[in-house]
DNA sequence: TTGTATGCGTTATCAT
DNA sequence: ATGATAACGCATACAA
């Protein structure tokens, strides 16, 4: 491997010389400069990241912890998350956390391990406190997406689940629903707990009655055993004539199982749901959303790190990021039967 | 931040059986390793893998470079890395080059300077030769993804265009579609080329004639303008009764711009593509594909590079992987009107 | 403007 | 079984 101190001797200079002219080449007279870039280029010199971040204690990686990158919404994170590295002149590693907190805990090792400057978390749930404790001692500098956790206090960018579930039901009961369900999340993930809530207020808004037995507490990962909805939505009685899903994925599980049961959507029931599905949907997507900015959610996200790493300052205030939810009317809601 | 050399001055031992414990722990009395286990536990000691990376010169990192990570084939190939990568101990850094050989060649900088132990790479297109040329002088392992550059000998992971033509021209010749049109990527892009070549037999094998008129060269990414399509498809006289499309971007804009134009798919005109649309296109997905083995493509790729960069031999013979597609009949084919 | 000495945190080598 | 020393490739501090 060409180092700088083959560069050095080739061109008669000091490698002190060679690192300035890459780090502070004003600082070199232009004739040696020359001289050094030009024997550069010859010896196909390439700087090595690893010993630069070794001395200068930042590496430029960052790391961007997902829960499936599958999920379009997701997916869209990453590609505005990666575009705010590339921006800023940092370079991103990623994991699948799979909603599993001992898979998160094994990216949260390589995180430390690695040495990158920062990291940009869609945490699995509230059971990611200690996880988060220990980048926070270690004095890894991140930002929560899409979730907070009880306990710790840092940047975070959300969506406005609260007035997701005002739309999705409002427009739900404007087109004459009066039975709506909910399958949601997990509880201990924070933003299921949020379009709960929204879910709650906005029946009371609309003048409808909340029924838990209307609610479902399932798992918002695509791996997620979805029989447990399957059996719920066999268990009601009498059937919702809608249905809000907490997530995109849970809105696939409801419309496969009833279509599945024969039940048609949205003539027999409606069925709408929180985040979108992406520019892959095909070219007439089919499900009501209350959409998310998910590539906000990655390019806003990024940003605020950044700027959390740059103003090494600590004690800066916490941001707290919350991202307009879209309602988009599409072909899976429709009013009630008579 | 706590070092090895922390840890030993508090054990009362050297560093070097500081890290005898972590790396050869056998070559260490169970006494002292277990003062030292415990000292490290107590100091919160995690290793810098940056300064491993310098003296072993192997980081553990590997760069994941596609075109484009929200279309679903790269999403689920980026699941099939992560998980491969994963399993064997290493990273992934990812980028996204957007079929642009300028941002492709600003990757490869990147790649060269982290110094990551190799690349999974879909390369923009023929126009990557340099870009690759430069890992290989650098030395740096790398595995081809998708598309295969003429001029450089490498591991590659393709999927089977010709097959995958045969299989959607065939049954919309089986349908009794007589005229069918193709808009393809561009040419200087090997899977265009093969899908080109592999319509062209289907069409002689079903005894339909090649028209250059039908044929027309777009571009792969979902930025690319559409507007040349719709053109094309305004030019067309007669109208073809069925299109394949090069890939799932395509069959987006033409399934977008035919309903635009009033014509009905499939009533009016069928439409297949190449490449599925990923596990969110919906409860019940609307376009016929010939499908990729996506999560395979990433997984089997990351394996083979990870095969290259073990066994150091350079001299190795290149694999060639030749994964099968599967046609999925849905419901924007149809036979020709009458 | 340029060079020397030193350190970043780790591991390999050789010694004890 | 354990330790001393050098090296990985680079940048900072200071000196010339």
């Amino acid at each position: 491997m060409v180092t700088i101190y083959d560069i050095a001797a080739r061109a008669n200079v000091s490698a002190m010389t060679v690192s300035r002219v890459i780090n502070r080449p004003e600082r070199v007279s232009a004739k040696t400069r020359e001289r050094v870039l030009k024997v550069m280029e010859e010896m196909h010199y390439v700087p090595n990241g690893m010993a630069r971040s070794l001395v200068l204690k930042e590496s430029k990686l960052l790391f961007l912890l997902v829960t499936d990158i599958r999920n379009p919404f997701f997916t869209t994170v990453a590609r505005g998350a990666e575009d705010a590295a590339a921006e800023n002149g940092f370079r991103l590693l990623f994991g699948n956390s799979d909603e599993s907190l001992d898979k998160e805990s094994e990216y949260i090792e390589a995180i430390l391990k690695a040495r990158v400057d920062g990291a940009l978390i869609a945490p699995s749930g509230d059971g990611s406190l200690p996880n988060l404790e220990r980048l926070r001692k270690h004095k890894v500098p991140f930002v929560l997406l899409d979730r907070e956790v009880p306990g710790i206090d840092c940047d975070v960018v959300l969506g406005d689940s609260i007035e997701g579930a005002r739309q999705l039901v409002g427009h739900l009961a404007g087109l004459g629903h009066r039975r709506i369900a909910l399958v949601n999340g997990s509880l201990s993930v924070s933003s299921a707990r949020y379009r709960q809530e929204g879910y709650r207020e906005a029946l009371k808004t609309y003048g409808l009655v909340y029924d838990e037995r209307y609610v479902l507490e399932a798992g918002f990962g695509l791996e997620h055993d979805p029989s447990p909805i399957e059996e719920w939505l066999k268990r009601l009685d009498p059937m919702p004539t809608a249905i809000v899903a907490g997530n995109n994925v849970l809105a696939m599980h409801v419309i496969r199982l009833l279509r599945a049961a024969g039940i048609d959507v949205p003539e027999q029931v409606s069925v709408a749901c929180f985040d979108d599905f992406g520019p892959f949907a095909g070219a007439d997507p089919f499900v009501t959303v209350a959409a998310q900015q998910a590539y906000q959610f990655g390019h806003a996200g990024m940003r605020l790190l950044i700027e959390r790493i740059r103003a090494r300052d600590g004690e800066r205030p916490r941001k707290r990021i919350m991202l307009p939810t879209a309602l988009i009317l599409r072909k899976s809601t429709a009013p009630p039967r008579a």
